[in-house]
DNA sequence: TACAAACACGAACGTTCGTGCTATATTGAT
DNA sequence: ATCAATATAGCACGAACGTTCGTGTTTGTA
């Protein structure tokens, strides 16, 4: 890897720590140069402004949840337990470094959900995808016999994901110590109202 | 109501609209001056600092919230059909406006839950109220005898808002027309599992 | 060893941020 | 009509914002 690309992908690691915690308008070029040790101009010159930074960010962020929550479960056989993995690296991934920095998808959906732009539409890509990954899973279930067959799959990603969301608000801002067992909860009542 | 506060509800009606766009630290003095046709500083001096404008923005939406979602629901006779209310209310609540600006404590929820602070202080009151008016509301659907007299009634509030959060997620990121439709069917099974 | 390309820096731009002062309107009670 | 209290405007501040520019310093290649 050139010079560049390396410092490139320490900058952005450090971004995505940091929009984690500020969002990606509280993620300042100021701030991340003062922390990756770079000149403002110098690490402006990585991406050329600041919309594009921001799109690095959720690009490196999405390489990152795919390494992290969605390829170890893909080593799990199709199925229930696929689905589970999918479940449990979720909430492992939003409550990863000790409990600070929730998702950044999560924060970034809110934020942008009003700001037109190519970091939006970007956004809303990798949501499409990650409801598409939930569904295929229930896809697969169904096909092995462990879902009902005529089981809405696009209704159980959303279901999914809306316990993950409040997941994330029990968790995160009410720090609620029921938030796993809470979530486990109401994902277990899913999995018992799809399976067979 | 002396000439003083009628100015200040006027930017509070003002500041509620724009923080539901652009979040709360999105709403910045200056934009909310323009807006209201008031200075900065004449404006400025109504609240003394950022904070407390922020403070008595999340206020003025929680008044709103009570007339516009729960005093309504309470009107209802106790049981399923106000919790129908309260979830429908909701739903509309987060749509309102002509579908521009999401739920203020929603999008609140996410910016402060790394942000220590009376701000975050008093958010993290009004939404563990919020959950306590649903959770109440269950109690009274068992006491109703409509819901299993052993259920968890904070885990049934939990579940409501999570549906809600992904009406949310569903609606305002993703645009999906059938977001709505995909609410009222988690609900409805919540409700289903819930009942005698 | 020379040289071009890639990389990083410091300084400054214009704008906006939140927050103070001080003075002037405007208001409500006497 | 007078006067004190309240309400708003004007102006200025230091800091931070994203961005641009010109200039060095590394680096890989010829």
């Amino acid at each position: 890897m050139a010079k560049g690309e390396q410092t490139k992908s320490e900058i952005l690691a450090a971004a995505v720590e940091m929009a984690s915690v500020n969002g990606l308008s509280g993620l300042t070029i100021g701030a991340l140069a003062r922390r990756t040790g770079l000149s403002k101009s110098g690490l402006f010159a990585h991406f050329g402004s600041k919309e594009s930074l921001q799109t690095k960010t959720l690009e490196a962020a999405a390489e990152r949840f795919v390494h992290q929550v969605v390829a170890p479960a893909l080593a799990e056989t199709a199925g229930v337990s696929r689905i589970r993995a999918l479940f449990e690296n979720w909430l492992a991934w939003g409550t990863a470094e000790g409990g600070r920095a929730g998702c950044l998808f999560v924060a970034a959906s809110i934020e942008l959900d009003d700001q037109e732009g190519p970091v939006r539409d970007y956004l809303v890509w990798t949501q499409g995808e990650w409801l598409k990954i939930l569904a295929r899973a229930a896809e697969r279930t169904v096909a092995a016999g462990q879902f009902q067959h005529d089981l809405d799959t696009r209704q159980f990603a959303h279901d999914c994901y809306s316990t993950m969301l409040g997941f994330h608000h029990a968790r995160r801002l009410m720090r609620d110590p029921k938030a796993e067992t809470r979530a486990r909860s109401a994902f277990e009542r899913l999995l018992a109202a799809a399976s067979i």
